[in-house]
DNA sequence: CGTGACATTGACCAACTTCAAGGTGCGTGG
DNA sequence: CCACGCACCTTGAAGTTGGTCAATGTCACG
């Protein structure tokens, strides 16, 4: 239980990204590498709104999610981040972070100092490539969650919500049927805007039709073809079937 | 009329990224940059999504939407852009476009090729942190999309799309307070995630309540502070605070 | 064993969508 | 220049989804 309980801890993803920016550290400064790395525990943060910009991290174990705050003080889950995100690339605009990063659980992060990532930018082409491919790609998840926001219901929502984890643990060589939840009902339900009794009711109701099996924060999937359908057809909520055919039936009336 | 009709159009802005990318495209090739000015029409395409990347364009005048296309094949619009907005950036992720962009009125384009950019991320530190900062304010005003979406009631939505847009039309010298909406009310609900009705029935409530004068592109801004109010505190529909006081006068009661 | 944080469940209601019908403005072709 | 058609917009009535409120349940920890 213990080892599925923290999955990503103390785990070193490999991705192309954190490849190229550690061997361009390494042979650039091997020492400061290691001055790098930092632990932080549940409930830290990295950084917060209006903090200077250091530079980009890079997330080696654990997980964290990221918020900004209105002017109102409410907070908003833009992102969670597994093992080999980039974290911080929100600070290039007036070096300053838009952002808040907090930890989920403990984890630890690796820095590469703004004055390397100047370096860096210049010098490896590879760098470059990472970067830029980084943000492009955190823009285009940006969009593809706006439009979840925006047009999904609730359980398609979820269902985006759960399929998306299983990929990011599935890329990380994790288990995608079977994972632990690292965030609150609460911080679900704040990023996928909804109220956290519909998130319970939409978790109640997948496990009723053997889609999940969820216990607090034990969550696994039983039936991916299910939570697929649901992402793209309509099928989620049986009713619709039936009204449509009642539509249809009520024309044939008229 | 006419003249207000087209604000951006023919209008070049020249902001600090436009400043930069010139300068150094003046200094580097100057034949190429005409070559690269292109002209396109209501309806065209830059490029669509798949398409491969050629380049970062700067918008020089006009106005264009970008949208994402869902595997069900429904359109979602992500942004709106405007003189001296930087369209393309989302083509760093496999030199590839995730997102179309669609031109809503007549609009020339400045295009940056590919190796170019390269060139100058290594040779111009201005350019970097200028492509930087764009790409980092690209991902701030996503999030700050991303909580409107999932936390605002349609009033809010569309004072916050009223008044963004006001910004833009400042940050041009163009007059903040009336302007033309280049895009239809089909637009508008789609970026806003609502009903074209809502939006129909928002602004017809807004003029009603003297705070905007609308007819159908033409729009002035009437009360700015009234949409203000109307973002931040949840005075939109009075009815709020009358169900706030029913609300104590039941708990006083019981 | 008690406390607090987190999660679930049910009942009710409001905001928003959907459906349907009609209005407005613009361009094109007769 | 008018009239037709089309695209776009508005408005009202009815129906749903999902939010709010309130009460209860469960787990972890000291």
């Amino acid at each position: 239980m213990k080892t599925i309980s923290q999955p990503q801890n103390d785990y070193y993803n490999a991705t192309v990204l954190l490849d190229s920016c550690m061997s361009s550290l390494n042979s650039s400064n091997i020492s400061k590498q290691r001055d790098s790395h930092r632990v932080f525990h549940r409930r830290d943060s990295l950084f917060s709104v209006g903090d200077h910009f250091e530079g980009i991290y890079v997330l080696r174990s654990g997980s964290a999610k990221s918020f900004i705050t209105s002017r109102d003080g409410e907070e908003h889950i833009t992102k969670f981040y597994y093992p080999g995100d980039m974290l911080g690339i929100d600070g290039f605009d007036g070096y300053m972070h838009t952002q808040t990063i907090r930890f989920l659980e403990t984890s630890s992060v690796c820095l590469i100092k703004e004055s390397q990532v100047s370096n860096l930018m210049q010098t490896s082409a590879d760098f470059r490539k990472t970067l830029l491919q980084s943000m492009s790609r955190t823009l285009a998840s940006d969009s593809a969650m706006m439009m979840c926001l925006s047009s999904c219901s609730s359980e398609q929502k979820v269902a985006r919500f759960l399929l998306d984890l299983s990929t990011v643990f599935s890329e990380r060589n994790l288990s995608g049927s079977e994972f632990m939840l690292s965030m609150t009902r609460t911080d679900i339900a704040n990023y996928l805007g909804m109220a956290i009794e519909t998130v319970s009711r939409v978790f109640a109701s997948f496990q009723q039709r053997n889609i999940i099996s969820v216990k607090l924060r034990h969550l696994s999937i039983l039936d991916f073809t299910a939570l697929n359908n649901c992402v793209t057809i309509e099928i989620c909520s049986q009713t619709v079937e039936k009204s449509s055919n009642l539509k249809k039936i009520n024309q044939a009336m008229n």
